[in-house]
RNA sequence: GGCGCGUUGGUCAAGGGGUUAAGACGCCUCCCUUUCACGGAGGAAUCACGGGUUCGAAUCCCGUACGUGCUACCA
């Protein structure tokens, strides 16, 4: 505990540091929240920086989408590539003259070295031990010995390979027998032997530098305080935390904190994009045209509303102690403690996602909610002219909906006339039924208000004048006007039909009996 | 294989020496509602295993099993 004390002396700076590979998938998103939550609790900042070291694997437009993922989810950065700060360039590529200053010099202190070796012959000796039987090489203290590096070289021919421009990457050069410790926020002491960590390369062939290098050397010069991170880097910690003592930041080093996986809903192993694709769930925030596999729906197009989206991500790995799960970001932002995140995985659970997305939807304001329905109403073609209409149709119908996308079918009926499943009536249907709603036709059309009260009296003074139960032709009712069983009260609806609509309906489907 | 991390109902989980082991999702039953939902009441279902320590272990320790992550000039 008393590193995280002295991480919160200093002023809160966290960073969400995703690669443009492809869509931000949930696991990403939480991170940004987890990161979000931190640094708006302590007053902090919380920064975006774009980790493309990669070239290979750089996909265009992903930094566009995350950042307009984070929007989306409302959880946008306070420093990043768009909005800019104090402590840019936030695009790792842009900083590349960076990374090979602080190589050399760890070089030039003795703890790293120049490395020759082309990844052809490396890969070729691998193959050669495993083929002998012997176990993984390891490109580390039992092995650098053997190898093309200034380690091994002499000075003057390594200067000699320098010169020529001869291709190699600069390894760090880890002193076997150290026992390196840490504090993990969530998991607590974390010890790990220098033994089994390997001279991870630092600055790559084509001068950029590798995670290792550029995680260390950026989060220090932005100031980082807190760096938080997938549970899948738990395993290059000691690296990051060497570097930090070769380079003398020790004193400033992050406080870590490794956040557990999401894992897939049937079976083990870590949620990926494919996953969503087989099982019928989004995997990513918002729609994301992958290179590979297609146009891939994200939880947006699917009709989940951004609030209950972060809302079921942050419980997904974290919860208060006390029972209660709606959040909105602000109640979120008050109530997180990380030393609450979950130091093990949960498997993805889309049912419950959607139940969620069912509370906030019957939780929202009605004026915040009719502006996510507008959109999929105007998609649809309907005429949402009439505003208070709109919102009194969307506060009826919101409790049976389940995602967005359900305004659609729990509400078309109110924008055109609906699909009747005349089967549903016509099999108790007889002439005394046809009759009452002749009568009914009658009676309202000459009826001089349109009031639910004056609807709902009239309709039952003829059934009981004419001795029908109106339960035997509230249903039928419904059918015609809805289409189908299910909707709000038959008479609510009948109000906002309007006269002429309603009476046309009940005509219409009279002659199809 | 090596190293790390983890393991409470089907899923998400609270609980960290003494509890009838919370709660939520999903499922089932009933009530409410002359529809469907919402809401309400109830139900089935759990501490991976084995050893310790202790008067007492889901809780502490050790081991085993299982899961998972890493073991790239990817992040």
């Amino acid at each position: 505990m008393d590193e995280f004390y002295l991480c919160a002396m200093r002023r809160v700076r966290v960073r969400f540091a995703p690669s443009p590979t492809g869509g931000l998938h949930l696991g990403g998103v939480r991170t940004a929240l987890y990161n979000y939550l931190f640094a708006h609790q302590h007053g902090g900042d919380f920064v975006l920086r774009v980790e493309d070291t990669d070239r290979t694997r750089f996909v265009e437009g992903a930094e566009q989408y995350i950042i307009d993922c984070l929007e989306w989810s409302g959880i946008s950065p306070d420093e990043s590539p768009a909005h800019g700060g104090s402590y840019g360039p936030y695009r790792q590529s842009e900083r590349k003259e960076l990374y090979r200053q602080y190589a050399e010099r760890l070089v030039a202190d003795g703890h790293a070295y120049y490395a020759f070796d082309t990844p052809e012959e490396i890969e070729a000796l691998r193959e050669r031990l495993k083929s002998e039987g012997r176990e993984n090489l390891q490109y580390g203290h039992q092995s650098r010995m053997l190898m093309k590096n200034s380690l091994t070289l002499t000075e003057a021919q390594t200067q000699e390979l320098l010169k020529s421009n001869t291709p190699h990457v600069i390894r760090i050069k880890v002193e076997p027998g150290i026992n390196i410790k840490f504090t993990d926020l969530v998991r607590g002491e974390i010890e790990m032997s220098t033994d089994t960590v390997d001279d991870k390369v630092l600055l790559k062939a084509d001068g950029m530098p590798t995670y290792h290098l550029a995680v260390v050397v950026d989060d220090h010069q932005m100031q980082i305080s807190h760096a938080f991170r997938g549970e899948e880097w738990l395993p290059s910690a000691p690296v990051h935390v060497l570097l930090y003592q070769y380079l003398g930041w020790e004193s400033e080093m992050p406080c870590w904190a490794h956040f557990p996986l999401i894992l897939k809903p049937d079976g083990n192993g870590k949620l990926s994009k494919r996953d969503g694709q087989r099982l019928g769930f989004p995997v990513f925030a918002m729609e994301w045209d992958d290179p590979n596999l297609g146009l891939i729906a994200g939880f947006r197009e699917l009709g989940f509303l951004p609030q209950a989206f972060i809302n079921m991500l942050a419980m997904l790995g974290w919860n208060d102690g006390t029972g209660k799960e709606i959040f909105s970001l602000g109640e979120m932002v008050d109530a997180f403690r990380i030393d609450r995140v979950h130091s093990h995985g949960a498997k993805f659970d889309f049912e419950k996602a959607k139940w969620f997305n069912h509370e906030w939807i019957m939780k929202l304001e009605a004026d915040e909610l009719v502006s996510y329905v507008l959109p999929w109403y105007e998609k649809e073609g309907y005429d949402v002219s009439e505003k208070d209409v709109v919102k009194h149709i969307i506060t009826m119908v919101k409790d049976r909906c389940t995602l967005l996308s359900d305004f659609i079918s729990q509400s078309s009926f109110f924008f055109k006339k609906p699909e009747v499943q005349m089967e549903l009536i016509s099999g108790k249907w007889n002439e005394k039924k046809t009759a009452f709603f002749k009568a009914l036709i009658e009676k309202w059309t000459a009826m001089a208000g349109w009031a639910h009260d004056d609807l709902e009296h009239s309709f039952k003074a003829i059934a009981s004048e004419m001795e029908i139960k109106p339960g035997e032709l509230l249903l039928p009712l419904r059918v015609i006007l809805v289409g189908g069983k299910f909707g709000p009260g038959v008479f609510d609806i009948s109000v906002i039909l309007g006269k002429k609509e309603t009476l046309e309906r009940i005509q219409a489907a009279l002659g199809m009996l």
